[in-house]
DNA sequence: CTAGGGTTAG
C-alpha cells in the first residue's frame, strides 16, 4: 500500500462528519487507485456515523442506499448492520427501509441469517408494521428458522406483543419446544401491554412454578403491572421474591419499585426507597412527582419538584407534564407560569402531553382566556386537548364557547370521548340548556357509539335538577339501565337543595345513604336543606346522628401560594406556623361581616 | 453485529 492510499484510510478513520465523509468519497473516485474499493471503503463508517451520532438517516438514505447497491458480492453482515443501524431508528418510515433491504437482498439471492431477522423483526416492531412482519414469519417457517433459533422466535413474539395480537404472541409461546427467560418476559410485557394485569402477573408466576428465576427486566415488567393494579398485597409479594431471590436493585428496578408503593398509596415507604437509592435519574425524580400527584399529594409533589430543582437536575418534559398537573390541582398559577416560561425559554414544544397539561394547568388556575390562548397556539390537538379546553371553559360557565369547540372537533376529525361528554353535559347544565343537554346525550351513544357512564347520567340529572325539573330528573332516574350510585343520588340531592324540596330531599338522602353508607356528603347536604328552609331542629338532630356514627369525612381544603411557597389548609388544622395570626385574622373578618348585617349560612 | 426494562394529560 502506497502512503497515499494510507493518507487515505487514516483521513477515513478521523472522518466525523457525513460531509467529510463524502468528500473523502469524491477523492477516493477521482484520484485514487482504490476506487474500486470506495464502497466497501466507505461504507462501514457511513453506518458508524449515522448510529452513533446525530446524522440522522433521513438525510443520507439515498447515498446509503446507493453505496449499498453499488457494493459487490456485499456480505450478509454488511446488511445485517443496516438494518440494525435503521431498526434503532426512531422514524418509521426507516423501519420500512429496513424492510425493503431485507427483501434487497432475498432477490439478490443473499441467505439472511440468525441476526438479520432478529434485526428486522425488531424494526417492524417498532413501526408496528404488522403485515410486514407476518411476511417475514411465514419466511422464518419455511426456513426453519422459527423453531431453531430461539432470538427470532422471540422478535417475533415482541412484534405481535407491541401490535397488541396477544393471541399469536401466547400462541408461538406454546407452540415452542424451548422457551427461556425472554420468551416469558415478552409474553408477560405482551399482557401488561393490552392492560391484561391480572393474566401478566399470573404467567410471571406460571414462570416461577416452570423453575425460571426472574431477572430485573422481567421483574420491572411485574412491578409495573402491580402499580398499574394498585394492588399493595401483591406489590408487596413482588418485592419478597426480589428479596429472597437476591435480585440486584439497579436503578430500573428501584424506579419501578418506588412507583409502584406510590401508586398503591404507601407513599411514606416509596418515599423511604427513594431516599435509599444509591442513584436516581430523572425517571425516579418523575416517578416521584407525578406518582404523588396521583395519590392526591399534589403539595408534597412540588416539594420533591423543588429538591430536584435544588440539585440541578434539569427537568423533562414528564417532570414538567406531572409539575403542571400539581399546579393545576392546587390552582398555583404563579409556578404554571414559570413552568411555562420555562417551556417557552427551552424551546420546548407546547404541544401534545405539554400543550394538554398547560391548558388544563391555566383554566383550573382560572385564566381561562391564557388556556384558550395556548390552546389556539397548539399545533398538533388531540383529544384531550378538546377536552381539556370543553371541560375548562364549561367550568368557567362559558357554555357557549364549549359547545362552539365541540361542535369543531367532527370538522378536524377527532372523535370525543367519555370525558369529553362531561364536559359538554356540564357546560350544558351550568347554562341551563336542557333541550341541548338532552340531544348531546342521545347522541353520545347514537352517533359517536360511547356507552353513558354513571357520572353522565350525574350531569342529566344535575341538568334537569338544576333546571327545576325535579319530577323529570326522578323520572330519569328511573329508566336508567344502570345502578344510580353516590354520583346520580348526589346530583338530586343537590337540586332538591336548590329547590328546597325537605321531603323528597329526605328519601334520596336515604337512597344516598344506601350506596355511600360511611360518607359524610349525605348527611351534610341534607342538614343545608334543613337550615335553609329553616328547619333547624331537623339540622341539629341530622348532626348528632351523624356524631354517633364513624363517618368519613371529605375535608375542606384550601391553598395558597406566596412566594412560591404552597401553604396548605384543612378544616381543623393548626400546624401553620402562623396558625394562631391566622385564625384571629380570619375571627376578625367574621365579626366585621356580621356588623354589616351578614349571617353565616350554615 | 443477535431478543425482553421504568415515568407522561383531559
Amino acid at each position: 500500500m502506497n502512503s497515499q492510499e494510507l493518507w487515505v484510510l487514516d483521513r477515513l478513520k478521523s472522518c466525523k462528519t457525513i460531509t467529510q465523509l463524502k468528500q473523502i468519497h469524491a477523492f477516493l473516485i477521482k484520484t485514487s487507485p482504490l476506487r474500486l474499493r470506495a464502497p466497501q471503503l466507505i461504507y462501514p463508517k457511513l453506518i458508524s456515523l449515522c448510529t452513533t451520532s446525530s446524522y440522522s438517516f433521513g438525510a443520507n438514505l439515498t447515498y446509503f442506499r446507493s453505496i449499498l447497491t453499488n457494493l459487490e458480492n456485499p456480505h450478509v453482515i454488511l446488511y445485517n448492520n443496516a438494518i440494525k443501524a435503521l431498526s434503532s431508528a426512531q422514524n418509521s418510515s426507516f423501519s420500512l427501509e429496513a424492510v425493503a433491504l431485507f427483501r434487497a437482498m432475498l432477490i439478490k439471492g443473499l441467505v439472511p441469517d440468525n441476526y438479520t431477522v432478529p434485526y428486522v423483526l425488531k424494526a417492524c416492531a417498532q413501526s408496528q408494521a404488522l403485515r410486514e412482519g407476518e411476511q417475514i414469519h411465514a419466511h422464518c417457517i419455511k426456513t426453519g428458522m422459527l423453531l431453531s433459533i430461539v432470538y427470532v422466535k422471540n422478535t417475533l413474539m415482541r412484534l405481535y406483543a407491541v401490535c397488541g395480537v396477544i393471541k399469536a404472541v401466547q400462541k408461538l409461546f406454546d407452540g415452542s419446544p424451548q422457551r427461556d427467560l425472554v420468551s416469558w418476559t415478552t409474553l408477560i410485557q405482551g399482557y401488561v401491554k393490552m392492560g391484561l394485569l391480572r393474566e401478566g402477573v399470573a404467567t410471571f408466576f406460571e414462570m416461577c412454578d416452570a423453575n425460571l428465576r426472574a431477572d430485573e427486566m422481567t421483574l420491572v415488567i411485574v412491578l409495573s403491572a402491580c402499580s398499574k393494579l394498585g394492588d399493595l398485597e401483591l406489590g408487596r409479594k413482588i418485592h419478597d421474591y426480589m428479596l429472597d431471590n437476591e435480585v440486584n436493585s439497579d436503578v430500573f428496578v428501584g424506579n419501578a419499585l418506588v412507583n409502584m408503593y406510590l401508586n398503591c398509596g404507601d407513599a411514606d415507604f416509596a418515599c423511604k426507597l427513594f431516599d435509599e437509592m444509591p442513584f436516581r435519574n430523572v425517571i425516579s425524580w418523575n416517578s416521584m412527582i407525578s406518582g404523588l400527584a396521583h395519590q392526591g399529594k399534589f403539595k408534597e409533589s412540588l416539594d420533591v419538584f423543588r429538591k430536584m430543582q435544588n440539585i440541578g437536575l434539569k427537568p423533562d418534559d414528564v417532570t414538567l407534564v406531572g409539575v403542571l398537573n400539581s399546579c393545576a390541582n392546587l390552582g398555583v398559577l404563579e409556578l404554571g407560569k414559570w413552568v411555562h416560561a420555562y417551556i417557552d425559554k427551552n424551546r420546548i414544544k407546547a404541544d401534545g402531553y405539554i400543550g394538554n397539561a398547560l391548558v388544563d394547568m391555566y383554566a383550573k388556575c382560572g385564566s381561562i382566556d391564557q388556556a384558550f390562548r395556548v390552546f389556539q397556539g397548539m399545533k398538533n390537538r388531540d383529544v384531550y386537548s378538546y377536552t381539556a379546553i370543553i371541560v375548562g371553559l364549561a367550568m368557567h360557565g362559558d357554555a357557549e364557547k364549549a359547545l362552539s369547540i365541540f361542535s369543531e372537533m367532527p370538522i378536524v376529525r377527532i372523535e370525543p370521548d367519555e370525558v369529553t361528554f362531561i364536559g359538554v353535559l356540564s357546560a350544558c347544565s351550568h347554562a341551563g340548556l336542557v333541550a341541548e343537554g338532552q340531544k348531546y346525550f342521545e347522541e353520545m351513544s347514537s352517533v359517536y357509539n360511547l356507552i353513558p357512564q354513571t357520572e353522565h347520567y350525574g350531569c342529566m340529572v344535575d341538568l334537569l335538577g338544576r333546571a327545576g325539573l325535579i319530577y323529570e330528573a326522578e323520572e330519569f332516574i328511573r329508566n336508567m339501565p344502570i345502578e344510580p350510585d353516590a354520583f346520580v343520588w348526589g346530583a338530586l340531592l343537590g337540586a332538591c337543595r336548590i329547590h328546597g324540596k325537605v321531603e323528597l330531599g329526605e328519601s334520596v338522602m336515604r337512597k344516598l345513604l344506601e350506596v355511600e353508607p360511611d360518607r359524610d356528603g349525605a348527611y351534610i347536604l341534607m342538614s343545608n336543606i334543613y337550615s335553609s328552609s329553616n328547619k333547624w331542629r331537623d339540622a341539629l338532630k341530622l348532626r348528632k346522628a351523624m356524631k354517633g356514627k364513624n363517618m368519613k369525612k371529605t375535608p375542606g381544603c384550601s391553598s395558597i401560594e406566596l412566594d412560591g411557597v404552597v401553604h396548605e389548609f384543612r378544616k381543623g388544622d393548626k400546624s401553620h406556623p402562623k396558625s394562631k395570626e391566622i385564625y384571629k385574622l380570619l375571627e376578625d373578618i367574621m365579626s366585621q361581616l356580621k356588623n354589616y348585617g351578614h349571617l353565616a349560612q350554615y
